[in-house]
DNA sequence: GGGCTAACTGACGCATCAGTCAAACATGTG
DNA sequence: CACATGTTTGACTGATGCGTCAGTTAGCCC
């Protein structure tokens, strides 16, 4: 009873999502800066003035694409992970879901860098973007604290310092596949994190 | 006797490297897609004709600046590493100098962002790019080379794994500094960075 | 049907810039 | 001085693209 009957989602909304779907994808295929109304309006097949009728401006429909893609990101991740009850197993899923293969989860990348590149230079993109960050740090905080409670993780590792180095180490690990950094392939980075997990958290746990 | 002489510095590929100077930090300033050759000319006290006497294009501006900020820098920091003799005090004061602290080093990792963003999306930066960030990977395996032979660094440890690592983990945090993470201070990545150091080569080295 | 509103269109106005060019200026050389 | 070469200027042009707006269509209520 809210709004529109079931039988016709295609409309309201649904506009509003499929142009963020569109400019999103635009950004993360071009890069923030490159990326034309006309592009996102030919994209959706509809035209520029449709765009400025759900989007004060520019501006607006590319800050909120950055975080459209996040949150739908966020929001698949997190279904995913709930299904994995080890919390070793759930780390190593965590991991495997984040290696930036071609495709969706490339782009997705694709889309913090430029949002990383965003954020140092214009502050007013640094709340949404640390909202965002924090909710991936506490995700790993969280399955590290789940994985002490079930005594398969080491007790004496801080949680907060862990969830630090692992997201930095995975970030950086990342912008030297995007980068094409010989010898760092999806394989290497994989490698490099389920590492860090073994060290930092399995090895002589009780 | 190769060009000019040494009382008359300003002339020739000095105008390209103020040039260039002005351009990096504009670029770090203001992100690589918002500099204009305008704005490089009023920097420089010149005009817009005089840039395009000295580069081809825009885009030949903007790229020759990155590798001129990334050149510099690492030639500073060769020449300031080059006075620690101990590996271990050596690897401590590149840390420290990488350290996103304000003005210069700051700048510099708005460039490594910018960078970053720039060669994920055009292919065509990567090549510049590797090689440059081939330069600081092997920095900190050279010194985790001398680290073993002075025997203060732990035998056992590949130093091309640490290195991978050390880079991952540095680029990782520079990345929270400067997007203002919260709990993200220059401090807190000192003692992150510190800790791995100790971690991995000193604890246990004999 | 008549009137109302929301959704949508696309041509146009206007600002912004990269790059050009002819002219001016500087410096050196015979 | 005449001339050549190298450097600098800034007005201009052409392209691009954001945002506007007058006009159109579609749905809905009375």
């Amino acid at each position: 009873m809210t709004t529109g009957t079931k039988a016709e989602p295609r409309s309201d909304e649904d506009r509003r999502a499929r142009i963020l779907d569109a400019t999103w994808q635009l950004i993360a295929e071009r890069g923030f800066h490159a990326v034309r109304i006309s592009d996102v309006a030919k994209v959706c097949g509809t035209s520029t003035g449709t765009v400025h009728y759900y989007f004060p401006g520019k501006n607006d429909v590319l800050a909120e694409a950055l975080k459209y893609c996040v949150d739908r990101a966020f929001a698949r991740q997190s279904t995913q992970l709930r299904a994995v009850h080890n919390a070793h197993e759930r780390l190593l899923k965590l991991i495997d879901m984040q290696l930036p293969r071609v495709g969706q989860v490339r782009d997705e990348w694709s889309i913090w860098l430029q949002y990383w590149a965003e954020a140092t230079i214009r502050p007013e993109f640094r709340p949404a973007h640390n909202e965002y960050y924090a909710r991936w740090q506490e995700t790993v905080r969280r399955i590290v604290q789940r994985g002490q409670r079930q005594g398969i993780f080491r007790a004496d590792a801080d949680p907060h310092v862990v969830a630090l180095r692992l997201t930095s180490l995975t970030d950086g690990a990342a912008i030297q596949v995007l980068t094409g950094v010989p010898g760092m392939t999806i394989g290497t980075m994989r490698e490099l994190l389920v590492d860090f997990v073994h060290q930092e958290l399995v090895a002589g746990a009780r």
